[in-house]
DNA sequence: GCATTAACAGCCG
DNA sequence: CGGCTGTTAATGC
């Protein structure tokens, strides 16, 4: 793709220099997946690294039972995979469409090649990591404690870390059940506590998804 | 009480 | 029909 596609699409094209920028933008291309597509398969070895443009990713893996656990949601602007292609081994989690979705993927050589070269991707790979790992200890801390609603507002709202998810739109399309699966709740109770939300003002309700009125109400819920 | 699963009817493409 | 939504009943921690 072009630079200038580049920069619309990726916040971290910024801080790339004039030389590097067309360079990163040579090893990058689209492409769209359906809901319940595969991105990326346990145990795929993919030289690549991702960033979600539109719609939404979910990264976890699956017991044996179909349970799914461990997940976060990846969306608008946020991009992944970076561990994989830095330690030259396989996925070590499934990654699936929840909905339609366009996905922008970077070749690991010219990922390997900013890796080496350019100090501003370095910066943005840092600060990447460093939300991320923010984002985890959050959901630690809270997870035992918290109520359903609770969680569920934290978990919205994480949805929209500047860093992680620059790009995230304000209706966010997603079924209410994997809302709850990213959540840690069943549908039912989504169902409930996405309505005392909404009630509340933080949040409407549309069909098969849900518009953010307040991301800082939904981040100071419940404390 | 609060959350989970199972099962239901209503809605819509 | 098939997927999503909203609700209720039965059960468990």
């Amino acid at each position: 793709m072009t630079p200038q596609e580049l920069t619309d699409i990726a916040v971290w094209a910024d801080a790339l220099t004039q030389d590097e920028l067309p360079q990163a933008a040579a090893g990058v291309r689209m492409k769209t997946f359906e809901r319940g597509q595969h991105v990326a398969h346990f145990s795929d070895y993919l030289d690549a690294w991702h960033g979600v443009i539109e719609g939404v990713l979910r990264v976890g893996h699956v017991s044996d039972t179909g349970q799914v656990a461990g997940v976060s949601a990846i969306l608008g602007g946020g991009w992944f995979g970076e561990g994989s292609i830095i330690k030259d081994e396989a996925r070590r989690y499934d990654v699936v469409a929840v909905t339609d979705a366009e996905v922008a993927i970077m070749r690991g050589d010219t990922f390997r090649w900013l890796f080496a070269n350019s100090v501003g991707f370095n910066r943005f790979l840092v600060q990447l990591l460093n939300e991320r790992l923010g984002q985890f200890i959050a959901i630690v801390g809270r997870d035992r404690t918290s109520s359903a609603v609770v969680r569920l507002a934290h978990t919205i709202a994480a949805m929209y870390n500047p860093v992680l998810f620059p790009r995230t739109p304000a209706e966010i399309e997603m079924p209410q059940e994997d809302l709850g699966v990213f959540a840690g709740i069943s549908r039912q109770i989504t169902n409930k506590s996405l309505q005392i939300l909404a009630n509340d003002g933080l949040i409407t309700l549309i069909p098969t998804g849900l518009k953010v009125l307040d991301i800082e109400g939904l981040k100071d819920y419940g404390g």
